[in-house]
This record gives C-alpha cells, sequence and structure tokens, in this order.
DNA sequence: CATAGAACCTGTATGC
DNA sequence: TGCATACAGGTTCTAT
C-alpha cells in the first residue's frame, strides 16, 4: 500500500517521536513478519534490546532506524532495524500506558518494540507482505548511474540493490531518463522497476503517466529523452504534492506514525477514478488490467502507442 | 543479463 | 446465508 509519500511520512514521524529512544524488549507475535531476519525472531530480539535508535532513515519505500554500538570500543560494523511496510505496514508510536495497553489488543499487531521509558514501537501489519530485520548497514555505490555523489551511501545489504528515488538530492533525472529509455519494456513496468527509480508505486506511476500525458503501456524504446523526464517530473510532482498532504489513504489501513490518515486520495485524477470523467477533458477514465492489478488512464490525453 | 509471471498472506467487496 | 471469485497501495523468486 504505501509508497514513497506515506513512507517517508512514516520516517518523519519515527525521527521526531522515536530516534533518542531505546528499546527494553521486544515482542514477536507474528514470526512470518521477521523472515527476512534469517537469525530468527529471538536473534532479532537480542540483537535490540538495549539499543538506542539514532536516526530515521529511507530509500524508496524501505526506511530504516541505525542503532547505537553497545560496546562502543573498536569499530562493530554499524546496523539498524530495517522496515518495509509491504502492502499494508504501519508504525504506530505508543506513547501512554493506555496507548500501549490498547495497541497489543490491536488484532493485526505483528512485532512490538517495548521501549525502556514505558512507550512502545508497534509494528501492525494486515496482509504481512511488509517485514522488520536487523541488518548491517554497508557503504554502497548505486546500483545503476541514477545519482552521483562523492562518498557511498551507507544502507542496509538488502536496499544495496534499490535505486535513488526521485525525492533524493543526489538522484541525476537525466541518468534516470535515460536507463529508463535504455529498458525494453513498457514505461509504466520501468518506471515501477525499483532497480531503475524507486518509490513508486501502482498509484504515482498511474498519476504520473497521466501529468506527463503517456499511456502505460507506451514501450520505453519509443520515448525521446525530453518525454522520459516528462515522466519523471510528473511522478516526483504527484509525489511532492501527496507528501506535503501527508500521503494517500484509502482507509484506515493506512495512518501515518501518529495514527491520522492522509487525505490525498481526494485529489487522484485518474487512480480508482474508472468512469469518472478525466479533469483535463472529461473523457471517462478507463481501467484495464496490469500485472494482477489494475493501470488507469485517459484514452484522450494518454493516447494507446501504434500497434 | 533482462524480462515476465508466479508466489507470498490476509481481508473486503461482489455476484450467484 | 453460504460459497466462489476478484481485487487490494509490493517485493522476491523462478523460469524463460
Amino acid at each position: 500500500m504505501p509508497e514513497l509519500p506515506e513512507v517517508e511520512t512514516v520516517r518523519d514521524g519515527l525521527e521526531r517521536h522515536v530516534v533518542g529512544r531505546t528499546v527494553r524488549a521486544v515482542e514477536v507475535r507474528r514470526p512470518y513478519s521477521v523472515r527476512r531476519h534469517l537469525a530468527g525472531p529471538d536473534d532479532l530480539a537480542g540483537r535490540l534490546a538495549g539499543r538506542t535508535l539514532t536516526a530515521a532513515a529511507r530509500r524508496g519505500k524501505f526506511l530504516w532506524l541505525p542503532l547505537d554500538h553497545p560496546g562502543a570500543a573498536g569499530v562493530p560494523p554499524d546496523d539498524a532495524l530495517l522496515a518495509h511496510l509491504g502492502m499494508s505496514g504501519q508504525l504506530l508510536v505508543r506513547g501512554t500506558a493506555d496507548d500501549v495497553e490498547q495497541g497489543g489488543a490491536h488484532t493485526h499487531l505483528r512485532v512490538r518494540l517495548l521501549l525502556d521509558d514505558g512507550g512502545a514501537l508497534d509494528f501492525v501489519d494486515q496482509r504481512t507482505f511488509g517485514h522488520l530485520s536487523v541488518v548491517d548497514l554497508l557503504p554502497t555505490p548505486d546500483a545503476r548511474p541514477g545519482g552521483a555523489g562523492s562518498a557511498l551511501p551507507l544502507v542496509p545489504a538488502p536496499v544495496a540493490h534499490i535505486a535513488r528515488d526521485l525525492l533524493d538530492p543526489a538522484v541525476d533525472r537525466e541518468a534516470v531518463a535515460r536507463a529508463i529509455r535504455r529498458r525494453r519494456t513498457q514505461i509504466k513496468r520501468a518506471v515501477l522497476d525499483q532497480g531503475v527509480v524507486s518509490g513508486v508505486g501502482n498509484i504515482y506511476a498511474d498519476e504520473g503517466l497521466w501529468r506527463a500525458r503517456v499511456h502505460p503501456a507506451t514501450p520505453t524504446a519509443d520515448l525521446d529523452q525530453a518525454t522520459a523526464l516528462r515522466v519523471l517530473d510528473g511522478v516526483a510532482g504527484v509525489m511532492t504534492d501527496a507528501l506535503a498532504q501527508g500521503g494517500t489513504s484509502f482507509d484506515a489501513l493506512y495512518v501515518n506514525v501518529n495514527g491520522a490518515s492522509g487525505y490525498f486520495d481526494r485529489s487522484l485524477a485518474v487512480y480508482g477514478q474508472a468512469g469518472e470523467p478525466c479533469p483535463r477533458c472529461g473523457t471517462p477514465v478507463v481501467r484495464e488490467p496490469f500485472m494482477n492489478r489494475s493501470s488507469h488512464f485517459c484514452p484522450v490525453c494518454q493516447p494507446a502507442p501504434a500497434g
């Protein structure tokens, strides 16, 4: 469910409400939710107990909370609590004893970090596509020439193959546009490929392509540089607008770190708007199957590619 | 290596 | 009411 604006909203909330606090204990209620932590739930709990969360970072839809060094001597590997929200994940901060008590009864509570100040950080996830793990941070070159930087960014090993996202100050949009045009696929598939550019999901792909007036099935080989950049600008623009409003939300499935829903869904032009008039030309929006999901577009503003 | 499709899990909405 | 099917915002693994 959450795409970049939602995950960034959560990251911002964690930065302001959780960073600096220390984990006292961990409850793993659903081992499947920590399946990516190969050493198992007990190891995860052991590596978190007593550690202080020192920052909140993000790339694309992955977010992580770097941990302090317990021993302080020597140079232990940097590590972090890594989270992916999947389709339905939430990270909820419980501040008071009452909040902790009530949150503990939540049907979809999967993992709980009890904090030493009496609060808790809850990982709630209905569909369980999301996951938590504790992983090493490694200096990592960009998977693709999507951005240039003097120093290598420190990212979790499982994030090494994820390209920079469009809100990353170091992203190189011209290079991303060239990478897209090098692919031999359809534009929507390329925009959704997290190894090309990260953070984009089904909603913002459809909305960005509508803004750019490009049909989702357009072959990438047919795009000139200016058109590819227009798509990136469209996607970045809609994500920036969504972020300003705290992310998109359809229902109680998504809430930000404090439990407040976003409301960007009220300004979606085509996503979920099948049959409704295109805000630009009035033509009914079309929905068609795409990779076990749907694509939404205006058949007039976004003409289908020839053939 | 690049690309397309299946698989992973839970829940709601819809139709018969 | 009961049951089957479609669909949901993502990523990884496997096959080609």
